[in-house]
DNA sequence: TTGAAAGCGCTAACAG
DNA sequence: CTGTTAGCGCTTTCAA
């Protein structure tokens, strides 16, 4: 990168033979510019192409009119809810900068701190966690969790009803006539995954089938883990006819594991998926899941967030959206009529 | 936001007792520093948990090892873009920052021009402009174009085989024996958009069947606009039996202006799409669309860009990838058996 | 081995 | 109305 190609304010200033002060007065509209001076230095702007450094003016001015979404990865469950924010942000005045911390976030929990620290004050006005690994960020900037963390949390926190959805999705299966039922469960450090295990224990013990721990599996919402569980779980020869997965990602991965050990999905094992990303419908057979309003959830938190820039009471400090079942083609009856 | 709430190097500097120049030096791990001193400094900024301003560190450094992707908007499209790009992020040692323009480009064209000139040289080191609204875009950062303007250009480019994609669409119809086949256009800016058409017009021209101009309204990529173009064109009493939309979300959109007017897709009109992004099963009935392989297109975009920050002489400036047909149940015979 | 000082591009006081 | 100056948080000479 030659140095010097970009245009600069004090370029602006020198061809226009005024002092950058002016320049800066001239972009802000402050009072005290002579009507030609405004007009010549205008001319000179337009004609260079000068547009200000966001980093330059964001860290002399504490406000930058962005707000940031920090993902740990940029996977369906993510992109679905960047919808949503992309939705909400429309005709705040804000604008929206994303900030992927690149998946694998095993190895480096804390990634959000770490971000927050370095965007925070400057660059970004509040944030959104999606999925955060740690329960407290405290910082100065307004900051809203989606699918936050356990534990207990002064956040302001977005999520569905995990609960129910969890129990939705095994009563499901139940209702289909299965009894050894497996579970891949999430990333356990989630609320959500805890609360969607929670679901699945409650239902089955209300319908009176006591849980085989050996049928109960850790996904971590990961693709790769989920495959490597899902294929053990399938292996055995008192395998599971049913698999609840904790989301879609892992759903796919059992079919695919289901598959790769010669099973059928759902003549010899039925799955249930969550979420209901975009995903699932393409999976070959359509995947039966739980919906949770992803982009809803996107579209609440920019809200929230935005709100509390501006320095408003938010009106609640938990919003919990409904979840519900959406049969597809990936569960059946069992036995097999 | 308090002012001061924020932890800087100066912070550091304080309660370590050195100065901000040796806090530096141990940040980046440059030579010169007593081992003793380091360990304390190392010790303090794990105690206030400090991380250095990414904004203040880009404003002094002119690398910064972030890559930028600027997006009109974060709709399926650029979201599935996204995913390719954070495949292919990973382990380069670079991070991912996404900038969305926020929709509605229309009232703004050149947003990215705008948007590198705020960020290129400060932040970021390179960035992949996805449907831009310019062609001539120069910069001194490194820059690679997806699905790119129309009009020659000095951009890297990655684009996929559209006039083909475009081809099959159409014959695809021709082949169901739809004659009256309508088109719902692109944004005509974009050389996919172009391309797209010119396809439908070839294979029409192929088949001897005269382009009826009437048959071709503008969908401009957009929702709102092609729901109206579609009504508009379903609505006549000489209306197509087919229609080729230039993308996904307009034949959605023109599913549902079917639906509006009373008509069954696929019975009594047959419509196909392009892009294949998931949606595009979910919807009822499910999309016949042409596949661009869109995630590895960010992929590719992604490589590209790494290579060239680094210095390295790209193997191709232009990439173009295969499209196919994507047979699913919007598009039927006609006349329907 | 350490620190003082300059400066990245910009804005806000304050003088002139 | 305009320019000078200081400083946002950081890195990098250059002296001490």
């Amino acid at each position: 990168m030659q140095p010097s190609s970009r245009v600069t304010i004090r370029d602006v200033a020198a061809r226009a033979g005024v002092s950058v002060a002016t320049v800066s007065k001239v972009i802000n509209q402050r009072y005290g510019v002579a009507a030609e001076t405004n007009a010549r230095v205008l001319a000179v702007i337009e004609e260079l192409g000068y547009e200000a450094s966001l980093v330059a003016q964001s860290l002399r001015n504490h406000r930058t009119n962005v707000i940031g979404i920090l993902v740990a990865d940029l996977e369906p469950f993510s992109t679905e809810l960047l919808k949503g924010a992309a939705d909400a942000i429309r005709g705040t005045g804000f604008e929206l900068v994303v900030y992927s911390a690149g998946g694998r976030t095993s190895d480096h929990v804390g990634w959000e701190r770490r971000y927050l620290s370095r965007l925070s004050g400057t660059l970004i006005d509040g944030a959104v966690l999606v999925t955060p690994t740690v329960t407290n960020v405290q910082y100065d900037a307004p900051i809203v969790a989606v699918d936050p963390h356990t534990g207990p949390s002064d956040l302001l926190t977005i999520d569905s009803d995990n609960l129910k959805g969890g129990r939705l999705a095994t009563e499901h299966l139940l209702g289909l006539g299965h009894r050894r039922i497996g579970m891949l469960t999430g990333r356990s450090d989630l609320q959500s995954a805890q609360l969607r295990e929670q679901g699945y224990r409650q239902a089955l013990q209300a319908a009176g089938v006591t849980v085989d721990e050996s049928l109960v599996a850790v996904g971590a919402y990961d693709p790769e883990i989920a495959v490597d569980a899902a294929r053990e779980l399938l292996s055995g020869p008192d395998r599971p006819t049913a698999v609840f997965a904790a989301n879609d990602i892992s759903a796919i991965a059992t079919i695919e594991a289901a598959t790769q050990l010669g099973l059928r999905v759902p003549e010899d094992v039925s799955v249930v998926g969550f979420d209901n990303v975009p995903e699932s419908a393409l999976c070959v057979p359509p995947l039966t899941t739980v919906d949770q309003p992803i982009r809803r959830m996107g579209q609440r938190a920019v809200e929230l967030l935005v709100a509390l820039i501006r320095g408003e009471q938010p009106d609640s400090f938990h919003v919990t959206l409904e979840t519900s079942l959406v049969v597809r083609q990936s569960a059946r009856a069992f036995p097999s009529p």
